[in-house]
DNA sequence: CGGCAGTTTGATGTTACTCAATTTAAGTGG
DNA sequence: CCACTTAAATTGAGTAACATCAAACTGCCG
């Protein structure tokens, strides 16, 4: 189950899909990647479960992920947490650091990760000359959009089954961008806890829904992988279409 | 109680608040601002209830309305709606199409409504020119990324009376300022409907709720009027911080 | 006056939460 | 390899929140 990686020398090369992350007009043309490549910064690891980015905080750097799984997720004053979007290698920690604006959210290591930060005055520098990043930069945040929007239509208007099956849904695809994917199986770094806390529920619910979708032959998450035996009803279910 | 308004000819000066609406920099120097003025488009006027934009749909035009309410939202094949936003004068009907993307939502008249709009290829145009005009639009995505975050987290982690609390804190700084606010009575044309679409409730549970606000003397809407008589407690209810 | 849209209220049902106990899995040190 | 520990998952029982259904009530407009 080799996992994909994202790093500085080869970033359009290895970076899995043009449209799932940000790494298409990042690097420009051959004429400037020179300059590019003195402007990323050395790797970052940070062990799993460790805090990445803070809200509020505003960092020179706009940081990707290159390696491992972190999340998106807003701390409640009562211990609860909301976890926005789970980030996979060649996403963005926040596209909000284009500008100069504080992260709206925290963000954390699920496993494992390393990252990679560009500049930002490298950004905004070829946004003055270069359509294709100033395209690049706004794609990021209109994919951010878009999943905000569904995400918030899933959370105000389906049932637990249907929101982890939406989850899983929304997840399959990027999982299958990284890696190479063989019988259905899919590798899951998540415990229940954070499923519960992506789509608004507890974890004892979630894994009573867990244990409905097993007996109905659906999907069964066990050790970290995800192995979907009925694709079309998964889809039924969490479709919102 | 006079309603503020957005028209072509004075964009920047009746604008009422340079961070909620997107006009700070949409008219840019003086000397452009005469080939600007021609791209406008005429007003477009929608009775309540109209639907002005589709999902999947792909405008040549930015839109933005100038006097009235609307609401972006997403239609479920159920036939329910989740509402995402609430789009008061000055507000972009979406920021996905200063790219030529598809809308992710459709866009419906909540009052009557006047709305204007610009040519996207303009737009382009001025963001290959001026760096205000890129922080404006990135301004744009990022104010809505920053209320997608918070409504995902109302919606996933708080309850109906925390939902609807949050909603009003939300929306109460957004009416004052555009219209002259006396003695804390916010105009608010919302049918119970519409505030259960806006934070996934139901329509006789929203009727609930108002009235315990109402006996406990916290808010009161009626005749399309939000008294507020106790903001802290409304305000400890609903913040989420 | 009648009709309609919206709100309110009551009774009942369902979903998902809470609390608590039990099981399983994964280490860890002997 | 085996006790011991700890985190996570599962299961059951009771409860709270919100939905659903239905009926009555209100204001408004023709």
């Amino acid at each position: 189950m080799q996992s994909s990686e994202i790093n500085t020398a080869s970033l359009c090369v290895t970076c899995p899909s043009r449209k799932s992350g940000f790494c298409g007009t990042l690097i420009g043309s051959a004429r400037e990647n020179e300059r590019t490549e003195r402007n990323w910064q050395q790797f970052t690891a940070a062990p799993a479960g460790k805090q990445i980015a803070n809200r509020d905080q505003i960092p020179d750097l706009v940081l990707i992920v290159c390696n491992g799984w972190a999340f998106r997720y807003f701390q409640l004053a009562d211990g609860g947490k909301q976890i926005l979007k789970f980030l996979l290698p060649g996403d963005i920690l926040s596209p909000a650091t284009f500008l100069r604006k504080a992260f709206d959210f925290s963000v954390k290591a699920l496993t494992d990760v390393r990252l990679s930060g560009f500049a930002r005055s490298e950004i905004s520098a070829r946004c003055g000359l270069s359509e294709d990043m100033r395209v690049s930069v706004a794609e990021a945040f209109a994919a951010d959009a878009h999943d905000a929007t569904e995400l918030v239509t899933v959370l105000g208007r389906r049932s637990a089954e249907e929101r982890i099956a939406y989850l899983f849904l929304h997840l399959i695809p990027r999982i299958a961008a990284r890696t190479v994917i063989r019988e259905q199986r899919y590798p899951l770094p998540l415990r229940h806890q954070h499923i519960a806390d992506a789509v608004g529920l507890t974890p004892v619910h979630v894994s009573r829904v867990l244990s409905l979708f097993r007996d109905r032959g659906i999907v069964t998450l066990s050790d970290g992988i995800l192995a979907v035996t009925n694709f079309p009803e998964l889809e039924r279910i969490g479709s919102l279409k």
